[in-house]
DNA sequence: CCATAAGCGAGACGGTACGTCACGTCTTGTA
DNA sequence: TACAAGACGTGACGTACCGTCTCGCTTATGG
């Protein structure tokens, strides 16, 4: 969440209070206008900021929302040990559905992954602005199944198992937003129930 | 692919050719700029045709989009008979990856359920056009794998029956895409093997 | 005064209750702010017109002001026949002092001057939309004068002939708008007087 | 040339250096760019000083302009004598033309000038740095065409005596400035010839 | 068979937001 | 206290697209 484009040592330095602000307006916006209708105008007006100010931290549009949404997940999901592995990934499940619940993050979320099919530059800042920060939860959760003895230990081979984790991660992320996006249909507790049997299920036998 | 917006009989009739020109202008336009780049004037420069051609028949750059990538979806998928059902979803799984391998497809789809978080209009649009015409492969691979034994027969309730092809197919379909969109990473032979692998263990289970 | 970047024989044509508009407002501005404070914004409002039009038209504030100062001095400026040559250059100096009169002229008339001396392009208008419009009356005044029998016939080289006119325009305009500028001393009858009286005698003999 | 705001005592002196580095600076900027497209950032950077040190000894653009040209006129034009008046004349004409053919000094004056149309006190220093300074030189040429008995003796009245030597003044000043700034041709001989001649002639009569 | 009614290209129009620039002020750390 | 550096709020800039609106012309049908 920090200045994206850091600067040198010497001058005024920038002010965080308004990098907070920024954030907060951009997602308080992004809730009542929703992608198309943000205007980064109305962002500054809103933070009680310049535009210069908000253009001196961000390229664009799509950064500023990245970073915004981005720091709603990082405060958002986290991983309570809730006993199982079951009972872990439907509780990561119904945190990440509600998460999506926001018309803004729903949106905001959408556009920006659809501009990145076309610049790169994105993608990467998305990566690692969202994506890897929640990629470590799979890696948790299996680390506690392991402890559990509901898995067998790790693989010897890291890169298989990096491969697995990436593998449960688009599993369970893909189809909660394919649910959310496409289908149009809520995550409720019983979705979210079945999903997690499925990928328990699953898991035993997924290593080869 | 006809006109939405249909007319009365008199008058110098519309151009056919003008219609085909617009919508392949907009996807060659899509893919190289992205939905937020797009321009109408800018189609309308590519088809060869005036901005009031466009909008006379289009009410703007939703609708225009959407129709645009739906005649892309136009022909069903289908499923061929791979001999068991780990092999079927391998295979349904590598054609829709596909798909988005074409970027006017990878970039539109995105870009218009983006936009349909916010617009339910097009949100049934495209799960008619779309989604609808893909979700009848899950129920022809279940009743393969029941004739085959694979998987028992159906439950009596026909809505469990339904809840449980809508998992399947949130599941497989979002799994692809985040592979695809989010993680950036293709679907080669071994993921799908790995998936189908999860998901024929899952399925062992899944019912209550 | 007609748009100085004239356009093809397609499409809607620019409407011309614009341009008077938009010249108007310039004149009402600038009379208002002054040349520094006069924003092109601010005259398209006035103008009841929105800033494209306004840029479509004139290339810049300079341009627009050269425009509208010089339909001031088309308007204003003639050489009524008032009897003897030293009254009409007591006519036309009392005359151009009275246009100097406006603050808003002075300033604006100064301002893209000032400007000119590091753009060509703009001096060229300068010269072509303001000053060349106004030579034509010394050579007016003179023929007046010659049918009188004031001053001799014309030479018979026309060179000559020219390059006098030149230097009776650079006396008059240059000393009026030295003394309104510079010495910011009222042009008032008395001084006309005298810089006419000072001209017909000098003319009497300038020629060698 | 010293810095129009003094200060106290106590603290860090300013820097000498720094002045002259800001006007060098500010003539250069002035000569490349016009008075429009100065600013005053670019001059700190020109000068390697930082715009709080421009500010602190300026109040803004025009006080800092006008000082970089004021220093131009410090040292005053002299007449040598050159034997009649109307060898006088032009020797001044051509002198004052030579002044004006300096980039710096052509567009530095006009645009203080201009900027003088609605600033009261800059008119008055311009007029204290400047033109005051000047203004000598048509009452030495007066006294040696008197004292060559070119012309009669003063008038009684020595208000009616300063009002011709503005008027000349004017006339010569004007002139030069008009020819080089808007006829935008440059004064030679044979222009200051014929501009002498006119002046002697018409000098003859002019007194009432 | 030609009048009527739309379609069409071109491009101007009133808007709105953009992203940039310079202004003049301020807040740092260093001299 | 001066100074270099540079962030800050402000406000105009000139541009880009939006969706609408004339224009003058073309193309079908139907009275």
């Amino acid at each position: 969440m920090e200045p994206p484009t850091p600067h040198k040592r010497t001058g005024r330095p920038r002010s965080a209070e308004a990098d907070r602000a920024i954030l907060g307006a951009t997602r308080e916006a992004l809730v009542e206008l929703g992608w198309g209708k943000l205007t980064l105008s109305d962002v500054a007006a809103r933070a009680g900021v310049a535009k210069t100010t908000l253009y001196r931290r961000w390229a664009g549009k799509n950064e500023l929302v990245v970073d915004a949404i981005a720091a709603l997940f990082e405060e958002q999901l986290d991983l309570p040990d809730l006993g199982s592995l079951q009972a872990d990934i439907r509780g990561v499940v119904l945190r990440f559905a509600g998460l999506l619940d926001h018309p803004a993050i729903r949106t905001g979320l959408m556009a920006v992954v659809a501009e990145a099919t076309h610049d790169d530059a994105l993608r990467l800042r998305i990566r690692e602005a969202i994506v890897d920060r929640q990629k470590h939860l799979v890696l948790l959760g299996r680390a506690r199944a392991q402890s559990r003895g509901e898995i067998p230990p790790d693989d010897t081979d890291p890169a298989l198992t990096a491969r697995d984790a990436d593998l449960i991660f688009d599993v369970i992320a893909g189809s909660v937003v394919h649910r959310v996006m496409v289908s149009a249909t809520p995550v409720d507790d019983d979705w979210a129930d079945r999903l997690a049997l499925l990928l328990v299920l699953g898991l035993s036998g997924v290593r080869r």
